[in-house]
Order: structure tokens, then sequence, then C-alpha cells
DNA sequence: CGAGCGTTTGAAATCGGTCAACAGCAGTGG
DNA sequence: CCACTGCTGTTGACCGATTTCAAACGCTCG
């Protein structure tokens, strides 16, 4: 805590390997060092913007974990996405004047604020900026397609295989245990981001376990035959 | 035919108002008009690009209609979209190296190609241009993400209901006939856009026959009570 | 310890899938 | 012009995966 304002910096950030471009030159990062207007602490359950909100900024993920719904006006809603470290939040908000879906902290998190109209003045300058916010939403909408596929066209085993696969993938591409955490989401939620219903999650869960693929205490997970999964997967 | 050249310009077509920002100045617009590189004739069936293909151009539909799907190693595929004149195809190619999709001719089409570097070049000195890849590329982004609400939280009934009310909004923007219309899908392409069977697609079409809701014969359709089926849809 | 929530499990119901037969229309070729 | 063929779409009957309903279990936390 000796020096405060240098938190703010990407520069200084470990997580900048995940949100920024590689390759930026040492100016390049002095610059950068004022994208992040503010930072953010969320406690479990709140929202970093809802459905509706005005949207501004961009949000990428310092630590702790998100999930992203869209809702109907009959109270129905269907979970878009789990988000990690590193990964960015509201992209959703860019190019229009609305969020469409909301963002809301399943762990007590903390998130870097970018304003999206300083991103893209920035990006004028520096080339790969703006050829990393065309990388991110690119992400995004691959993201969104693949998960398209998986609800339109997959039994509820696969989905479940895809899912862990997923988290997998992602955690491992972040250093993080790909085959052991726990799950900072409950059942329902896993149940909405899949397009089934909770006993569903669990019937499957429990099947799964028997079979030795994995294996799940509350929400503590060990992920034993990833090969397996994968092939469940599709 | 008077004159051949011309008919590539974007300042003459009458799409333009549908893949171009609104309000360009007249120097603006004889820049962009040497943004469409290329004009595309394509047969039903025809492909535009394959999942898997370097990706380098985005396209605009000057007429005919598209399907994009996404296809698994087994076989199965998802069709993510259907598209009408004036929409954009190619978007999950930008910022990255390669398609994930493939985007199909549902009827003889044509579309503009568009090099994504040009795009980028003017943007530069067109900042609406900029802005407008933004808005763009967050219409994939909500549709895609609206798509899986869809997908996974709707009963086959709603499912249609969307489908029909999301086509009638569609060709209402675009000045076509928002009630009665010819299908370019067959049933089995959309029980894939929904994520049902070709078999489900014909019982609830009969369903909404009798109901009244709409008259379809073959591929002729007529929504004859949008009301009800926007109701339907959530 | 007990309340309350989240999760699991069982049994019954249902929606949609699968299988199968058939109808309608288009295109082919005699 | 009319079988013949093939493709697409419709309809019915049955089946099965998933949902729904219900109850019990087991954490967590005051």
């Amino acid at each position: 805590m000796k020096n405060l304002p240098q938190q703010n910096k990407c520069s200084q950030c470990v997580m900048a390997q995940f949100c920024l471009p590689l390759g930026l030159s040492p100016q390049e990062f002095i610059a950068i060092d004022q994208l992040v207007t503010e930072k953010v602490h969320l406690a479990k359950g709140e929202a970093i913007y809802h459905q509706g909100d005005t949207s501004q900024s961009i949000f990428s993920i310092r630590h702790g974990s998100f999930k992203t719904e869209i809702s109907l006006a009959d109270g129905r809603g269907q979970i878009l996405g789990f988000h990690l470290p590193g990964e960015f939040l509201g992209l959703d908000g860019v190019g229009s004047k609305q969020y469409q879906t909301q963002a809301v902290a399943l762990e007590p998190s903390e998130v870097c604020v970018m304003k999206f109209s300083q991103f893209e003045k920035f990006a004028l300058d520096i080339p790969s900026l703006q050829t990393h916010i065309y990388h991110i939403l690119n992400h995004e909408i691959t993201n969104d397609q693949k998960h398209l596929l998986t609800l339109g066209s997959l039994s509820a085993e696969e989905k479940m295989a895809c899912f862990f696969v997923n988290l997998s993938e992602r955690r491992s591409q972040r250093g993080l245990n790909p085959t052991e955490f726990d799950l900072s989401m409950g059942r329902e939620e896993i149940g909405s981001f899949l397009g089934i219903q909770i006993e569903t999650v669990s019937r499957v869960l429990s099947k799964l376990s028997e079979a030795r693929l994995i294996q799940i205490k509350q929400k503590h997970l060990k992920l034993l035959d990833l090969e397996a999964l994968h092939k469940i997967a599709g």
C-alpha cells in the first residue's frame, strides 16, 4: 500500500498480459496507464451495470468472477456467460447507447473501469490497441456463437461437458489450475447458462461422478478425465 | 447498364442507407466509394466463405438472403442467423484470422465485398465510419445474445413466434412487406436455427395456422396476427 | 441447535424427438 | 402428356430425455 496510485497503472498490473495487447512499447504503456479511470470493488451479487443502463465503459476483471445475463419481461432470464479475471465485460454496450445485459459478481470481485471513449482516443495513436479492440469484440462474438451451438444442438450431458471443458481451458490460459477448483456459481446458474433445469444439472453431475469423469462436492470440482469430457462435448 | 462502374459506388446505391452511416458529407461519400472492391453474385447454396477460411473481408448483402452456420466435427450444425439485404456478413472474421462460421446463399444473391483493412483505413479519417463499425459489431453481439435467450429459455412455440416477429420487424425496417412474403429457407433450416426438429417446426406451424395467427402454404407466409405472435414470443 | 437455503433424488407428466407412412410438388424422361 | 422418381413437408404413433412436482438431505450461519 506504499504507493496507491501505482496500483492504477496497467504497466504494473499482473493481469495486463490478459487484457492488453502484447508488445506495447514503453511509451505506449505510459499512455495506456491513463486508460483505467477507476477501479471498483463489488460484493457477491452486486451488478456492475444493469440491462438498460447507459453504456459508456467497458470493464476488465482484476479478480473474482461474474455472470452476464439477459432478462425477459416475464422474469425468465438467460445467463450468457461466466467471466474470469482478464476477461472483459460490457462489450454489448460498445457501439450502442445502453447495455442489453447485466453483469453480476459471483464473489467479491474487482474490475478496472475504462471509458470507451478513452479507449477509442488512444486507439487512434496506438494501432495495436485498435486491433486489440477488434480482437476483444471478435472474441465476444465467436464465444456467443459457440454457445448458440451448445444451446441449440447438444444434449444435457454434452452441454455440461462443454461447460467443464471450456472453464478448464480458460483457467489453463490464465495459469489457474485447470482440473481442480471451486465453482463460483450455483447449480441454478449453471442450468440457466446451459438452458436446462437445476434438477437436470444435478442428475448429470451425479452421472458424471459415477462414471469417474469428475468429482464434485458442493462447489469444489475435480475434473478427473478431461479427455473423456472433451469427447462427450463433441 | 449505361455506366457500369457507377454501380460499384456506394454513393449511388439504394442500400447505402442500411449499410453505411447516415449523414456522410459529399467528400466522405467519395472516399467511401472506394470501399467496395468487388461485387459477387452467388447461386442458391453457394457459400461466400467457409468455416476456417482466412478472413479479410466483410460483406453487405445487396439482394437475396443468406444463412450463417457453425458446424461440429460430427456433422451436426447450428444455423446462427438468416440475413436480409443491407445486413453484414463475415463479422466473426473481424479481429481474427479465420471465419468461425460459413455463410450460404438461400437464393440467387449478390454481396458487396469490403476488405476490412480498407474499412479500418477509411475509419481513421471518417469518425462516423469508425462509429459505424462498432455499431455493426454491436448489432451482431446483441443479436446473438437475444438468440441465446431464445434457444435457452423458450418453448418450441415461443421460438417460432420469435422467429416470425423478428423477421417481420427486420423486413419492416427495410421497407419490405412485414406481414406477407416468401420464406427463403426450408423447414429444416428453421428448425436448426431454433434448436428444434423439422417435425416440430411443421407441427407448430400447423398449430399457429389453426389458431389463425399465420397462414402458410409452402414457403409463402402471411402473418395474420402480429400482436398475438408478439405476445407468444414474450 | 434450528432455520433456511441450495442441492439431490425419486416418481410422474410432458414436450419434443424419433420412427414411419404418406402427401404434394418438381423435375425427368419415356 | 403422363408415369416415375426424389425431395420436402405433413401427420400420426410411440418413445425418451428433460421437466415438473414432491420430498428429503445436508450445509451454513445466526
